[in-house]
DNA sequence: TGCCATGTTAAACT
DNA sequence: GAGTTTAACATGGC
């Protein structure tokens, strides 16, 4: 479920609700459930894997981690995992195994919202100047850095890698302008790929590294490896994505 | 059945 | 204090 792409199409499935007022709270999540109360959901918000529910001055943040789900009208999990419910006058929303914390809404002014890949507030040049500051930064870390690439996640990592033909332990400061203006387009190009594959069930047949054996260009055995301070599994090519460090 | 994974945070270390 | 490593959390698929 988590990654950016499909935070987007939650969103659009809880769309519906932007306007309704809460009749009643329930759930386990360890947040003041009462502040919500009678209150309207006023606007839906995402950015990168996290979710906005703006309720007037209050606004729940929703973040599904590794585990996490939702349902809409229809609870489908137990009570146990039930975080959140949201029961409105023509339906309900339920998260389930998720993060749910309140804020006010000058929080939303403190995030990061042109880092987010799939949005129209998207700043390339803004991340471009967030890579040319790392030091010894490995690219498949850079990546999931949600601060310059907000909804990228570990699937997206290694496919935009193979895409561009860069070996995950490349260092960022060494890639060639060119690869690194290659880089940020694939981040954002590849996870509007995601989407519309995920919208339409058909994203893992598009993996062409992610989980796979061999390499789909050369044929050759795809190296699995836990890479970077992030230590999240890599699968590359190592004949296809080329190796940026210190030596070459 | 045990292992592992589309993720993040906080505690525990050097 | 910084930068790091480890632990914790939790569910479903293979």
């Amino acid at each position: 479920m988590p990654e950016g792409p499909s935070i987007l199409l939650m969103k659009e499935e809880l769309l519906p609700f932007a306007g309704q007022k809460i009749i009643s709270v329930s759930g386990n999540a360890r947040i003041e459930l009462q502040w919500l109360q009678g209150k309207k959901l006023s606007e839906i918000k995402s950015l990168g894997k996290q979710l906005f529910l703006v309720c007037e001055v209050i606004v729940v943040r929703i973040h599904l981690l590794l585990f996490g789900s939702y349902s809409v009208n229809e609870k489908t999990k137990s009570d146990k995992s039930l975080r959140l419910c949201l029961q409105f006058k023509e339906g309900s929303i339920y998260f389930y195994t998720c993060s749910v914390k309140l804020h006010d809404l000058a929080f939303l002014d403190t995030l990061p919202w042109e880092a987010d890949v799939l949005s129209d507030n998207w700043l390339p040049a803004q991340a471009r100047k967030k890579l040319k500051a790392l030091q010894n930064t490995m690219v498949c870390d850079a990546l999931l850095n949600q601060d310059i690439f907000a909804g990228v996640g570990n699937i997206i990592k290694n496919e935009v890698l193979f895409r561009i033909g860069v070996h995950p332990e490349s260092i960022v400061s060494e890639l060639p302008d060119k690869k690194l203006t290659l880089l940020i387009k694939e981040a954002r190009q590849y996870s509007f790929d995601f989407l519309n594959w995920k919208r339409d069930f058909v994203l893992k047949q598009h993996w062409l590294v992610h989980t796979r054996k061999t390499c789909p260009k050369c044929g050759t055995t795809l190296t699995k490896k836990y890479t970077g301070k992030t230590h999240r599994r890599s699968f590359f090519c190592t004949t296809d994505q080329q190796l940026y460090d210190k030596h070459n």
